[in-house]
DNA sequence: ACAAACCATAACTGTATGGTTATGGTTTTG
DNA sequence: CAAAACCATAACCATACAGTTATGGTTTGT
């Protein structure tokens, strides 16, 4: 027997609009992959200016996409992947049915036995 | 032994920016509840005037997020949810642990037993 | 045949947004 | 202690974007 928890709903549009921006993804995917960095090392990655990757850090951060830790003068930021739970929780609702079930099997079991 | 289907990368921004827009996410919504529906049945739901709506859909529809069909002077839209899949798929790659296994099971096994 | 309905496009508008440079606060380094 | 490094915010700019009204092309209904 499966248990279901109901979470609180989440409004989803500031995990939508965050996740919109290309640049934004690829911070967040550059944290996701390499883990927590500051701003400068993102700065390099990123391609644009320093401000600019301030700006969008805050923006992830309104959408609790990411965390930040204070440490000394530089700022270190990681990804806080379970904000995603609300694009989650849209995709399985409204495109649950985007691939047929042996292909979410499939993926669940490639995660599953690495 | 699972077969594993290599499918061609698809640019996900589009999707994701299709999708960043909440009237744009009602409208989607709305054809996937309730199935094809006409422009002038959508601006009735969507709460803003005609032409808006037609934007939308084109927006929606160079996302492939939707698809049309013509019949007289009604242009009929219905989803296309398997356009979803490119930001399933980024969802997977970098949101991969945003919960865990055993969420992930138990999701699944709710949609695989109704 | 004419009027009305349906839809898409054009033209326009205000605001949001992603970028820049400038600046200042705090912390480390020499 | 002075200089440099790190970061955030301010101020500004150009463009993208979501909305509007106006219009015109088809198709349906009377």
């Amino acid at each position: 027997m499966v248990m279901v928890l109901r979470m609180r709903r989440v409004n989803a549009n500031p995990v939508f609009r965050a996740l919109a921006d290309p640049t934004r993804r690829a911070i967040f995917e550059e944290l996701s992959r390499r883990g927590e960095q500051t701003v400068h090392a993102l700065t390099r990655y990123a391609g644009v200016s320093q401000p600019a990757v301030s700006k969008h850090l805050t923006v992830l951060k309104r959408a609790k996409l990411v965390r930040h830790r204070r440490e000394g003068r530089e700022t270190h930021y990681r990804a806080q992947p379970d904000a995603l739970a609300p694009m989650v929780d849209w995709l399985e609702h409204y495109g649950a049915f985007w691939r047929d079930r042996f292909d979410r099997l499939e993926a669940l079991l490639e995660r599953m036995e690495p």
